[in-house]
DNA sequence: CGTTGGGTTGACAATTGTCAATGGCCGTGG
DNA sequence: CCACGGCCATTGACAATTGTCAACCCAACG
C-alpha cells in the first residue's frame, strides 16, 4: 500500500469535512484546523457547554455528538432551540464582551476543540460566516416549524433538516443516520410532548415515512417526505 | 433660545437612537449615519424588501414603520420570523454572494436607508455585532414562545419584547406604544389564528393585562406580565 | 434480580382551529 | 350627502389536535 492510499485511508474528521464543505480551505486553514482538532475536550452527556446569561468561557466546534442550544421557562418547560452537530461552531462572536443568549447541553458523549481564532485566516472566517448563516436559517425553519406545522409536519420536517445536516459532515449511511437521542429530547425540539412524539412517530411508520429503529432514523422516500412537509431545502449562498 | 439648545431640540433619528445605545458612536460614525438617513426610501405597505432565495440587492437599515420576515408554506400557511423596528438592520452579512434567508416584507409605510458599510468604521461595526446578536436572540425568543408558550403567554411576551426593543429607539410612551399591525398579522407572528389571537386580546384586556386601542398597545403593569409569563429581559453583552 | 430509564397504550381533558355570520368603520364614487 | 364595498374585529357552534395522567412493558445494567 502506497503512502497516499495510507493518508487517504485515514479519515478526514467529520467538523473538518463539513468546514470545507462551507468554504474552499487552503493549506494554512486546514494546518490550523488539524492542529485545533488534535487537542479535544471530552465532556459525559447532560452537561453544559454554556450557561444562558454568563460570559462565553471559550467557543467550541463540535467534534462527535450531539448537543443543543435549550431554554428553560421558570415553570421548567423545556424547549431545544436547535441541535448541534459535529461541525457545528458555537460561541463565536464579533463583538465585545459577548454574553451567551441560551444554555448549549450535551444530549450525548460530545467532543470539542476550540476553532482557530476569528480573523486569523480569512479561508476559516469564510467557513465561520456561512456556518453562522446556516445556524441562522435552521433557526429561521425551527420557527416556521413550530409555528405553522402540526405534529406530524414537524416530525417529517426536521427529520428531513438532520439528513441533510449530517451530509455536510458525511454521517449519514444513505437514507438513514443516527438518532441518538430519546423521544422526549425530540419532543423538546419540535414543542409537543414525548406522548405525542411517540404515538406520531408510530403513525408514521405505519405511512411508510419514517422508520426508526435502534438509534437509526431511515426516511424512505426523502423526495416524497419534503414534498408531504411543503419543505425547500436550505442554501445561504449563491451557486 | 441659545444654538445648543436649538441644536437639541432637533429630534434624533430612532434608528440613530438606538445603534448609538447598542454601541457608543464616535463622531465619524454619526456623522456616515446622518449621511445615510438623508438619502431615505420610501416602500408603501405589503411591499418585498426582500425575496428568499435572491440574491441580496442591498442591506436596509429601517427609519420608520414596520416589516417582518416571512416565511410561506406550500399551503400558503404564512409564518412571521420576526419583527423588523426602526434601528433595525438586514442583509448585512460577512460571507460572499449572500442569499436571503427569508423574504421581508413592509407593513406598514416603511422607511430604509443604505447603512454604511461593514468594515469602514470600527464603532459602527461593533454597533451592527451587537444588532445582530440581537436579533439572533429575538429568534430564539420566539422559537420558545412558540414551542412552549400557550396562547395567552405567547401574547404577553411578544408585546413585552416588542416594548423593550421600542424603548431602544424611544418609540415608547410611557408603558404604551404604538402597534400598527393587524390581528391577523399578529396570529401569523404567534403561530395562531386571527379569531384566537382575537379571543386572547380580550381576556387579557379582562386580567387587565394588556389594553389595546386605536392603534396604541398599553401593558399596566409590564413586571407582573413578565413575571405572569416566565419572561427575562434580553442582554447580549455584560455591564 | 431489583431498579431505572425509555417506550407504549388508553381514557379523558384542554387548547386551539374552522367555518360562517355579523357589525363597525372608513374611504370612494355617485 | 348618502350608498356601497372592503377590511377588520367580533361572536357562536362545533371539530380537530394535542396534552395530561396513569399504568404497563421491556431491556439494560449494576
Amino acid at each position: 500500500m502506497s503512502i497516499s492510499l495510507a493518508r487517504s485511508a485515514r479519515p478526514i474528521p467529520p467538523a473538518r469535512h463539513r468546514l470545507s464543505r462551507l468554504a474552499p480551505l487552503d493549506n494554512a486553514a486546514i494546518a490550523a484546523l488539524n492542529e485545533a482538532i488534535g487537542r479535544p475536550q471530552l465532556f459525559r452527556p447532560r452537561r453544559d457547554l454554556m450557561v444562558e446569561g454568563r460570559d462565553i468561557a471559550g467557543p467550541h466546534l463540535i467534534l462527535s455528538g450531539w448537543a443543543a442550544r435549550v431554554r428553560i421557562l421558570l415553570d421548567g418547560r423545556r424547549q431545544f432551540l436547535n441541535f448541534l452537530l459535529p461541525g457545528d461552531i458555537v460561541g463565536l462572536y464579533h463583538h465585545q464582551r459577548p454574553v451567551a443568549p441560551t444554555s448549549i447541553i450535551t444530549l450525548t458523549e460530545v467532543t470539542t476543540c476550540v476553532p482557530p481564532d476569528l480573523g486569523a485566516l480569512p479561508a476559516l472566517d469564510e467557513a465561520y460566516a456561512i456556518s453562522h448563516a446556516l445556524d441562522e436559517a435552521y433557526l429561521l425553519a425551527q420557527i416556521a416549524r413550530l409555528g405553522r406545522m402540526n405534529a406530524m409536519e414537524r416530525i417529517g420536517d426536521l427529520m428531513l433538516e438532520l439528513h441533510e445536516r449530517l451530509e455536510l459532515s458525511e454521517l449519514t449511511h444513505g437514507r438513514s443516520f443516527d438518532l441518538p437521542i430519546t423521544q422526549e429530547t425530540l419532543a423538546d425540539a419540535l414543542g409537543l410532548t414525548a406522548v405525542h412524539v411517540n404515538r406520531m412517530l408510530q403513525a408514521a411508520r405505519r405511512g411508510g415515512d419514517l422508520i426508526w429503529s435502534s438509534r437509526s432514523m431511515t426516511i424512505p422516500d426523502p423526495q416524497a417526505l419534503a414534498r408531504k412537509v411543503g419543505r425547500a431545502s436550505i442554501r445561504v449562498t449563491a451557486g
